[in-house]
DNA sequence: GTCTATACCAAGATAGAC
DNA sequence: GTCTATCTTGGTATAGAC
C-alpha cells in the first residue's frame, strides 16, 4: 500500500499500474488481488488510510490554552505534517483537483474541512476578530497553496521563515496591552 | 483542443481517452492524428495556448499608477481570470501536482511565477512592506489555495468577500466613509 | 479532410499449480 | 500465500478507401 500511495501520489491513478506497484513491492501482480479486489478498491483504502493520519493531526493540533498558543500550536502542527505525510498531502491535492475522483470522497473531505474551520474561527473570535469565519477561511486557503507549493517545489521552500510571518500576521503582539 | 482541454482538466490526462475527445468533439478517432502527432503532443499544444493566455494576462493586470490601484488590479484580475479561464486554472493545477508531467513545464511555469512575484514585491515594497519578497510569496501561495478550493468547490466560494478581504488586508485605508 | 478497419500493445483481472 | 500463464478489454496509433 505504501507503494501504491507514492506511484499514485507522483504519477496519478490512472498512470500507474498494478504491474509497476507489485514490481516496486516484489510481489507478482496475481498476488495483488489476493489482498486487493481491485485497483479502485485499493486507491479508496489508501485514501480512507489518509483520512485517519489526517484525523489525528486535527486531534494533536489541539493543544493550548491561550488562543494565541492554539493558534501557534495549529499552523505548527500543519506545517510539521506536510514535511511527514508528503506524499498523503500530495494525494489529497490529487483528489480535490479532480472532481470526478473527488465526488466519491466529497463528504468525508467536507466534514474534515468544516471541521478545521469552525475550530479556525473560534479561535479567530477569541482572538478579537471581527469576522472569524472570514478568518478563517483565509486562512485554510492559504494552508492550501502551502501544501500546492509545496509539493510543487519542496526544496526551495522556505517553510520556517513562513511560519514565522503567519504567526505575526495574525497575532498581534501588542506593544502597549498584553492580555 | 477545447474538447481535450476540458476533458484532461476534469479526469486527467491519462483518464482521458482520443476516442472520448474525438466522440466530444464528433469527429472520427482516426482524424484526431491527421491534426495531432500523438497525445502528448495534443496536450502539449494546450498547455503552451493555456501559459499565453495567461501572459496576456500578466499584461493585463499592470495597469494603474499607485502600488494601492496596481495592487487591486492584480488581484481583480487574477480573481476575474479565475473565473473566465477556469479550465485552464485546473488543467495548470493537475501540471503542479504531478510532479513527472510538470518536469517537462517546468522552466516556463518558474519563469511564469518569478515574475508574477517580482512584480507583486515591487507593489509590496512601494506599499512599505518591510518584507516585500516574503509578502509577495504569501500572496502567491494564497493565489494557489483559491484556485484549488474555487476548482473544488466552485459554487460556495465567496469570491467577491474574499476579494474586499484581501485587499483591506493589504492595504491600510483609513476606514471611514463607505461600506 | 474525413472516415472505417485494423494492427498492436499494455492494462486490469482471473485460473490454477505449488 | 505466492507464483506463472492466460484471458479480455480498451487504449494509442496507422493504413488506406473515399
Amino acid at each position: 500500500m505504501s507503494v501504491a500511495l507514492k506511484l499514485f501520489a507522483e504519477k496519478g491513478y490512472h498512470a500507474s499500474s498494478i504491474s509497476q506497484i507489485a514490481a516496486k513491492a516484489k510481489v507478482s501482480k496475481g498476488l495483488m488481488y489476493n489482498y486487493f479486489d481491485s485497483k479502485e478498491k485499493l486507491l479508496e483504502k489508501i485514501i480512507l488510510e489518509g483520512f485517519n493520519a489526517l484525523t489525528e493531526l486535527e486531534y494533536e493540533s489541539k493543544r493550548g490554552d491561550t488562543a494565541e498558543e492554539q493558534l501557534k500550536n495549529f499552523v505548527d502542527s500543519v506545517l510539521t505534517n506536510l514535511y511527514s505525510n508528503f506524499t498523503y498531502w500530495q494525494l489529497y491535492l490529487t483528489l480535490l483537483v479532480h472532481p470526478a475522483v473527488q465526488k466519491r470522497f466529497e463528504k468525508r473531505m467536507t466534514e474534515f474541512r468544516d471541521e478545521f474551520v469552525s475550530y479556525l474561527s473560534n479561535i479567530f473570535k477569541r482572538l478579537g476578530s471581527r469576522e472569524p469565519e472570514l478568518d478563517a477561511f483565509l486562512l485554510g486557503t492559504f494552508f492550501d497553496g502551502l501544501v500546492l507549493n509545496f509539493i510543487a517545489a519542496e526544496d526551495a521552500f522556505p517553510i520556517e521563515k513562513i511560519k514565522k510571518a503567519l504567526l505575526s500576521k495574525y497575532i498581534k503582539t501588542k506593544p502597549k496591552s498584553k492580555k
